[in-house]
DNA sequence: CAAGTCAAACGGCGGC
DNA sequence: GCCGCCGTTTGACTTG
């Protein structure tokens, strides 16, 4: 299989700037997103994180904060109930995030019982850690697939005197991308020297 | 508040 | 039949 060279390994990327991410507002250091409940937990989550405070063999305490994950989501439990319920969807809390993007940079594809027991550590579902990673790959592979676009369009200009300019807009248009994504963020990448 | 963005979940299709 | 890829849908959320 192919697959991502450039993915920064977790262990690389700042914990603090997922903590950070948009997807949990925050104001005065307290979450802002009414929504989230799990945000609330945001700075406890981030020093557990920080000081390496991992249970050892347990859920990493995720499971005390999180949201509709903790009932299986969608298919398996929202549309049980007769008729045609509301899709839900569920938001993963920073920790399983970080842990699946953890195993996701050592492993791009797991096995059944790779799978099971990663669901069951994080408290998710089989079908949840699938589909996480399967939108994973995809997203990486998108990624890599616009960033080789760009690099060849960036070639072909010639850049020259408007060389500023193409940087200002790449700028603009990356930092627009993973505004909410700063886990994705390479700067090891091709785009990282000439960005920076 | 409309428009834009993100990401979990869904569905179709193909390979094994 | 299961799982992967790919594109789409949809709900939550941000921005101007």
């Amino acid at each position: 299989m192919e697959m991502s060279g450039t993915i920064k390994p977790v262990t690389s990327f700042l914990i603090e700037d997922i903590l950070s991410s948009k997807d949990c507002k925050r104001v005065d250091g307290k979450c802002s997103s009414p929504r989230r409940e799990k945000c609330s937990d945001w700075r406890e989550e981030s020093e557990k994180l920080s000081t390496h405070l991992y249970p050892e063999e347990s859920a990493f305490g995720m499971h005390t904060e999180s949201p509709d994950t903790s009932h299986p989501s969608s298919s398996e439990s929202n549309f049980s109930s007769a008729g045609k319920q509301k899709r839900s969807r569920a938001a993963f809390t920073h920790l399983q995030v970080l842990e699946l993007e953890k195993k996701f940079s050592h492993q791009k594809y797991l096995s059944a019982p790779e799978r099971a027991h990663l669901a069951s550590t994080l408290r998710l579902t089989e079908t949840q850690v699938k589909i996480w990673f399967q939108n994973r790959r995809y997203k990486t592979k998108r990624k890599q697939q616009t960033a080789e676009l760009c690099k060849d369009a960036y070639k072909a200009d010639g850049l020259g005197f408007r060389e500023d300019l193409v940087r200002a807009s790449l700028l603009t248009s990356f930092c627009k991308a993973y505004q909410y994504r700063p886990y994705l963020w390479d700067y090891s990448g091709a785009w990282g020297p000439m960005l920076w």
